[in-house]
DNA sequence: TACAGGCGCTTAAACGTATTAGCATAAAAT
DNA sequence: ATTTTATGCTAATACGTTTAAGCGCCTGTA
């Protein structure tokens, strides 16, 4: 088992002080008028020893460990593992990591995986806030860590986010099902107030008011138990009969379209917000509110590391449009 | 803006050690014979003043971090996303925290992510390894790292292990297609000799001869463009006309569905090697091998805990039954 | 000849914690 | 009365880095 190489090793080898090692470690060899020819001798030893600086060490010196944080609804829903595969890669190329864990919703858990990545002092965090969480991120407000939010945001707090234009996704969403003659459309939602299902549902009630259509609303709890949802949605189908439905998740259409499969009734028309890998696979392929997945994770990145670098104090909040994919399900019959 | 309090804060209020301090901190208040007064004072204080140790230093101090790597092929892949809960819940119970990241099959991305995760000094380490990973988990094995692969494991390479029995797994689904009376059975897998991809083919090789049937092998390049490997795929449906197709990833297996819905064409009966939430969605729904995601999340955090406890210097490679999952798929018409 | 300033490097202190060795006092044993 | 042992706590060092301050030497100028 070999020893741990340190810098003071590499400054006794060749007979130097760590300090004139860490500089040229730290690019500063110029800065700080160090020999060229040291300079070479020291890197070229580094890289025969094979030595790595501990970044424990480090950060607990600096104050920084080039780690953003990102806390996710939920990693394995497409629409979430596409954004932090987009930011994950912008990251790595200006030299930060990321490291990101789910919430599943969960408020405790989220102030837990908030707290984690707090005490292993990353650098900034990128956020989908759970209901409940103001206090933690005020929290980190008033400690000054950079910060932003996205996919929705707390509308009592003054902090930087990126979402889409959820208004007029749902907007059109339901625009395009009254246009294609259907009568009595519903909105599938959650129980929550988070901001893009209150816009959401805003969205879709401005449509339903543009066609004068009457609306048919139903909030499902989907936390615990997908069956009961299920259960609970098909007894909605049963009463309302419904000939077209807006589900405002990809994972409510989901379970949605698990309920309709084993109600086996004729199916409504269907449109989700937000798309899926798996929606062109369906009979029929399912038509989805889409956002601008790149564009979303390059406006977070580059918010938070304009703040990083010390550039940006102000204020950014950014809405991004998206787009109706219009596939078989919203289709007149 | 309020100043970071530390432990030397906490002695200079209440007029102590910073040693008596941390020793109460730390739970060793018996062993180190401080008085219970003393204890319950520090105690109230530290509470009272919010006081939150710094766990870089302690990290720096004791050589520990009390996190868990966990390296994954795709985290959005329900198999992977599903055993990433397990482990962290179970984990999380056990006073570990757990840090994940995708390595999309990619080994270069692998051996970075690795070397983030040592260079964050993580006590353990989970890891699907991709092929060309050897080296990098032989240096964490010289090292003493504690460390377990799953879903795979390096065949030239003495480590902890998990894997689902890959070989009866892919026996029975063929065997099934077989019974069914199926006679063109196809195998689609990867350019990949991993061990998991070696056993399926095992498997499947197996029942064909045990069935005496000819086999059909396809091999696709799943990971740049996945438009291509469905056109790839579409030419081998074209001219073997298989009437049966076992797939030997779920991935593998989304695709080809893709392609064979493009084509229009009467759908060959299907098995895929790992379930998905969506599979039972499909129309019809999709006949899966479904591996043991909790026991298998069971073994790995067991094995890496008494490791990291100290407990248990063996060797563990545990091999894990699979079921399968029948469903309209694989069934004669 | 004396002095200023540039050059190339080093000394020493910090970051915030854990832990070894030990100190002063009091109680118990000889 | 002296030595031992137990009690309750602390001083000092270590973990592996970064960085402010500074030191001796050389060169050029007055």
């Amino acid at each position: 088992m070999k020893k741990k190489i340190l810098i003071s090793d590499i400054a006794k080898d060749l007979g130097i002080s760590v300090t004139t090692v860490s500089f040229i470690l730290n690019g500063k060899a110029k800065e700080k008028r160090i020999s060229e020819g040291l300079t070479k001798r020291v890197l070229d030893h580094v890289k025969k020893v094979g030595y790595k600086p501990n970044e424990l060490a480090k950060s607990l010196r600096t104050g920084k460990t080039k780690i953003i944080g990102l806390v996710i609804e939920d990693i394995s829903n497409p629409f979430f593992a596409n954004i932090a595969r987009f930011i994950e890669a912008k990251a790595y190329s200006r030299g930060y990591r990321i490291i990101y864990c789910s919430t599943d919703n969960d408020v405790d858990r989220t102030i837990a995986l908030v707290q984690l990545f707090r005490d292993r002092h990353v650098d900034g965090y990128i956020i989908t806030p759970s209901e409940g969480l103001a206090e933690t991120i005020q929290s980190l407000l008033s400690s000054q860590l950079p910060l932003v939010l996205f996919d929705r945001y707390l509308p009592n707090l003054q902090t930087n986010y990126v979402v889409s234009d959820n208004i007029k996704g749902a907007y059109d969403a339901t625009a395009h099902l009254a246009e294609q003659g259907y009568k009595r459309i519903a909105l599938v939602t959650l129980y929550s107030s988070q901001t893009q299902m209150r816009d959401r549902m805003d969205g879709y009630m401005r449509a339903i008011d543009t066609y004068k259509l009457q609306p048919y609303v139903k909030k499902v709890n989907v936390t615990h138990d997908e069956q009961a949802a299920i259960a609970d949605f098909q007894s909605f189908l049963a009463e309302q009969q419904p000939d077209a439905v807006f589900f405002a998740t990809n994972y409510l259409a989901i379970s949605g379209l698990k309920a309709i499969k084993q109600l086996d009734m004729p199916m409504p028309a269907v449109v989700s917000y937000d798309d899926h890998t798996l929606f062109k696979l369906f009979s029929p392929t399912i038509t989805a509110v889409s956002q601008p997945i790149e564009a979303i994770a390059d406006e977070l990145i580059n918010i938070l590391l304009n703040q990083l670098d010390g550039k940006e104090r102000a204020l950014k909040q950014v809405v991004l449009p998206s787009a109706l994919l219009i596939r078989e399900s919203s289709l007149k019959k």
